[in-house]
DNA sequence: CGTCTGATTGTCT
DNA sequence: GACAATCAGACGG
């Protein structure tokens, strides 16, 4: 796996800094970026650098290498299916950008990102560390392989301190949680599958290949 | 390495 | 009161 901040493939840095206020990192994604149809807006986040702040301006990068889209409406996998409504999953009908953050098994949290269309998310489910490792490995348990750290829904919250707090954030203007734009991507390192552990939503839904991944030693699971 | 199971609680019915 | 877009740890090969 290539590490895109630290070091060069070939890219200058300054190319990367733009106008994204002074600070480092690449450009921030912005609504275009973030205003397509699901499948579209999942497929291009692959490769992009989610970036999350905390209260002590600590920030911490992964490159997103797996999501899976959820597409609303008749999606019976979807919370938002046929338009189902609640105070918790909101976001997932607020403009494309939206991050919405839900709780699940009480314990654990996952983010996702609204895209075109009424109920629309992608679900991020493992990125690649690449900045404030050793912050995330203190939140994760100091023993944990990088790895472990982000490879899986649950535990990329839990690494990146994205809680609950940053339900129906803006992504586009946000100072504590956002999006960097990645290299566009080779069509033939981009893999598909069914979503995983959505048993319950019917034969039809539970096949339909809408998860999209990176083949990379940190996705939650191998193929299937 | 892979598969299996118990834990645990926010959210909706 | 039941369920859920999960996780960690145990156990077997």
């Amino acid at each position: 796996m290539k590490r895109r901040s630290e070091s060069s493939n070939g890219e200058p840095e300054a190319t990367k800094r733009k106008k994204d206020e002074g600070k480092e990192g690449g450009v921030r994604c912005g609504m275009e970026f973030y205003d397509r149809s699901c499948e579209e807006l999942a497929v291009a986040m692959l490769g992009c650098v989610l970036v999350c702040r905390d209260e002590d301006g600590e920030e911490c990068r992964g490159e997103i290498v797996e999501v899976e889209a959820y597409l609303g409406g008749e999606d019976r996998a979807a919370h938002s299916f046929n338009g189902r409504r609640s105070a918790a999953n909101e976001a997932m009908f607020m403009p494309p950008g939206t991050a919405y953050v839900y709780s699940i098994y009480g314990v654990h949290s996952c983010f996702n990102v609204s895209s075109r269309g009424e109920g629309a998310a992608v679900l991020v489910r493992a990125l690649c560390p690449l900045e404030g490792v050793d912050i995330m490995r203190g939140r994760r348990g100091r023993r944990r392989r990088d790895k472990e750290l982000c490879n899986g829904p649950g535990k990329l919250c839990q690494a990146m301190a994205v809680s609950k707090q940053h339900n129906k954030v803006d992504m586009v203007t946000s100072t504590t949680l956002w999006m960097e734009m990645g290299s566009s991507l080779p069509n033939e390192v981009i893999k598909k599958s069914p979503r995983i552990g959505i048993n319950s939503a019917g034969p039809e839904w539970a096949a339909a290949q809408l998860r999209f991944f990176i083949d990379t030693p940190f996705i939650s699971k191998k193929s299937s």
